[in-house]
DNA sequence: TAACATTACTACAACGTTTGCGTGTTGATA
DNA sequence: TATCAACACGCAAACGTTGTAGTAATGTTA
């Protein structure tokens, strides 16, 4: 195998000391002005380069943060790495992805492939199992021997470190009011099963706008769905088959608010094979603002949930901890960042 | 800073050498099995796990790999990191994401940034203004250092490495083979500008299926979108506009084949606004099996290029390559792996 | 009992950097 | 001409590992 220059070949070469070489390189005031020329014209000649790893292990740091998502087929996840790898980048970090793929262990293995010092901090969205299981061993782990971790979207409070969510509660609160306000009377919600977090949230913001509109909750009208397997392909058949008994019941829902935005495009398709005309029979308003959303038919009217500002805001609350622990800073309390949703209105929507 | 538990740290406290912790925690048969045991349990208590930076410097290879692509907020590329990523973890590699935003200098810079020993190689798809510019020096200088590259998708053929690309002219032409034993007679493309590989290779597809069924192409019925800023919400429009236009000027047209999904979705949807029926009055194929294509109205036949198998396959060449560098094998000729593409067909065909 | 083998360790170098400190050579000053 | 700065550079340690070579203290053999 060839081996990289080195500062020890430049040394031997130009008949001088490493730290000569290293000096030079670097402009110091001990070295000559000549001796600098030269130096860097040779390494320039050999196209020498600092060896970063080298770097990392004096520096004891890697410039390297790592994020740990359930999916990246998935345009929210997406989002939040493309807002986080520019943040980084700008701070001269790389980011390195970790998939859980929803399951604990991978997410367990994952982290330990990386806290062994090849990273300096991590950005992690908790995997469907871990919520489930509800053991976060390896998040306090990861605390304790006092690498940083900052967690977004899907989070839990029992670990105490630095979040960044969106205001699921809010902004589903806000769709469901907005339903009402264009004249919706009946509204069903299309959610998950109650340990995703985000779920919850924006089923108790359904259920508070409902409240301030005087509206009583429907039981029947709250679908939660089993979102195991959603993404794998076979597995919408379920919802589909859901929303179609939801409407068969009760013909005479006029809204659908869903917290994702696959079940709205779903519930669209579903409706509109039932002759359900959109907006007019039925509005619907999804959560994500992704690429279905832009493209259904009608165009999907959506809270936005900003993912790229999310891994933006992730990424520099990770790098101010990973400095404060570099410089032994006082330690600041954690901090939870919530980023506002935005409601975008479109075709699904009067 | 609290400092990780090293080996020093273990040696001290059990009033050993170094040396004998580290030969112990390998089971070295050097070390007796009391001591073994004794330093085995310490090093558990104290939570020690060897530092992997130390190892990259010491092994001369980081067990990292970096995957360069033009966005990640797009479906294909996205299924590819997901192979890649299953494949390398599966190696025990990890995987550093950098992303050139379509921009030379950006993916320049990334690869620069990587290159300096914090990865052992790199997977590489293109920017467009990479292809534009056609300045491949970035890729020579890569490899002239000995760093293992594979391209994907968009590659090109002054370069010498392994390659993973789908075939794309084969894929068109099937996909436009199909519209025409469909019924199709009077078939448009919606293609890229001819400096975007896959692009060209496509239309070189759709062109050669037509000349198999002895159909002359119709300049008028090729539409080289630039796809500059394509992405971006706004510049959909002009999309919409150009295929607009086609339909009025050639209302018969009766079947399109798109490049990728996106530009798919947005001709059914001019379609249908205009009155056309799909599939009945005109059948639509895209290329790149996505969200999109999935929930479409109609659904969208279209050609799957299997992104999640490139990847892996991607990560499997130049892991290849890597040992293949790291233990002085002798350097197989490269090669290039075309991944086969099928059709898939949904509602917008018959 | 001298020579040798075995056991169970330790020392050291190396991977590629950076940096504080030491040092030999100049030229200027007293 | 002895003293001293300034200059220009080298030395060595450190970051955390691994592996080779060396070494005491035993035990075995002739």
């Amino acid at each position: 195998m060839k081996k990289r220059t080195t500062l020890k070949q430049l040394a031997r070469e130009l008949d001088v000391s490493i730290s000569t070489v290293s000096k030079a390189l670097k402009n110091s005031p001990e070295i000559s002005q000549d001796t600098i020329d030269r130096v860097k014209a040779f390494a320039k000649l050999l196209n020498y380069r600092p060896n970063n790893i080298a770097l990392s292990l004096k520096n004891r740091k890697t410039k390297t943060i790592g994020i740990i998502i359930p999916d990246i087929v998935h345009h929210f996840f997406t989002k939040v790495i493309k807002g986080a790898e520019k943040y980084a980048n700008s701070k001269g970090y790389n980011v390195i992805v970790g998939l859980s793929n929803e399951s604990f262990s991978n997410e367990v293995i994952n982290m330990e492939m990386l806290a062994n010092g090849s990273i300096d901090g991590f950005i992690i969205s908790m995997a469907r199992e871990t919520m489930q299981r509800q053991d976060y061993q390896h998040y306090t782990e990861t605390l304790n021997e006092e690498i940083p971790l900052v967690m977004f979207d899907r989070v839990v409070a029992e670990i105490p470190c630095d979040k960044v969510t969106v205001d699921d509660t809010k902004g589903a609160e806000i769709a469901v009011d907005a339903l009402i306000n264009k004249g919706a009377t009946k509204i069903a919600i299309l959610t998950t099963k109650d340990y995703v977090s985000v779920g919850r949230l924006r089923t108790k913001g359904y259920l508070e706008a409902l409240k301030k509109h005087e509206i009583n909750p429907i039981p029947d009208l709250i679908l939660k769905i089993d979102d195991e397997l959603l993404y794998e392909d076979d597995h919408l058949d379920v919802l589909e088959k859901q929303v179609r008994e939801l409407l068969l019941i009760h013909p005479d829902v006029n809204g659908i608010f869903a917290v994702n935005e696959l079940y709205a495009v779903v519930a669209m398709k579903v409706a509109k094979d039932m002759g359900y005309e959109i907006p007019n029979d039925l509005q619907v308003i999804g959560f994500t603002d992704g690429m279905l959303s832009k493209h259904a038919t009608p165009t999907l009217s959506t809270v936005s949930q900003h993912g790229e500002s999310m891994g933006a805001k992730a990424a520099e609350l990770l790098i101010q901890r990973i400095d404060e622990r570099v410089n032994d800073l006082p330690k600041e309390p954690t901090k939870t960042v919530v980023i506002s949703t935005n409601l975008i209105q479109r075709g699904s929507t009067k």
